[in-house]
DNA sequence: ATCCACTACTTTGTGATACAAAATACCAAA
DNA sequence: TTTGGTATTTTGTATCACAAAGTAGTGGAT
């Protein structure tokens, strides 16, 4: 119940999303996709990204290349498959879901009956994600 | 890696948060906590919950007391104590926390340079949840 | 009285996840 | 050969949500 579980509880199926949101702009490899993270203010260490990595690739979603470095042994690059793609437009489905669920619970249903309704153009749907 | 599960995953740690949300807002028993995350979309069952209340009066966040049903056993009545209070609080915290890096994972870093930047009056912050 | 439906609470076992920590391996320069 | 930097992998642990069952109190119907 410490304040570090609560965000590792938190993070828990949401770093599946992440991981295929980062790919899904350029392929990858470890190293530097924990820094991308890092620069999200996300920490995340390698014996947990790994192991994603792996799942999502026995999953389909994933496939690498080996790919020469300038320095150091080679890199393993990871890159979306058609599946991952469907995944991830899956994932940000859920996340709009969740973000949508918690709203109406943390403030109240905004469907439920009120003075004054708010006119569509003055609706912000908080937090929602859309497909690029 | 099913659907199902993406959802429960992504779950973890949320549903404390969503019941000391609702705690926060008026003193209830299970059934009735329920029904409310059932309105907000978010289905739980009571192998789920009542563990948690249980953790959550264990931790000190929460205390009960007992109450007279209009029909059938008496109710197991919740409410939060001061520290669940400010355990609500850090969760406020660190959801909002977790909504701004999946903006910036899956949108970019709005610090980043960029060519025109938009003036403060144009930012929106997404999802954030504000303490009432 | 006894049975039954309803409500409320509890327990057990399972699968999935993130993490800490350590291990393995590869490369190039001194 | 050794050393330091880079990259990948593995092992053991703690936590969580869930399914599925079980326990128990209440009041009405027969």
């Amino acid at each position: 119940m410490n304040e570090d579980n609560v965000k590792v509880q938190m993070r828990k199926g949401i770093l599946e999303y992440c991981i295929l949101s980062i790919l899904s702009r350029e392929d990858s490899y470890a190293p530097k996709i924990i820094a991308e993270l890092k620069e999200a203010q996300m920490i995340v260490v390698e014996g947990t990204l790994y192991p994603i990595l792996t799942r999502q690739k026995n999953a389909g979603l994933l496939t690498y290349r080996w790919e020469e470095s300038p320095q150091g042994p080679p890199r393993k690059y990871y890159m979306l498959t058609e599946a991952g793609r469907q995944q991830l437009a899956l994932l940000d489905e859920a996340w709009n879901e969740m973000v949508e669920q918690i709203n109406i619970i943390r403030h109240g249903n905004p469907n439920a009956p009120q003075t004054e309704k708010p006119t569509n153009a003055n609706v912000i749907e908080l937090g929602a994600v859309v497909n690029k």
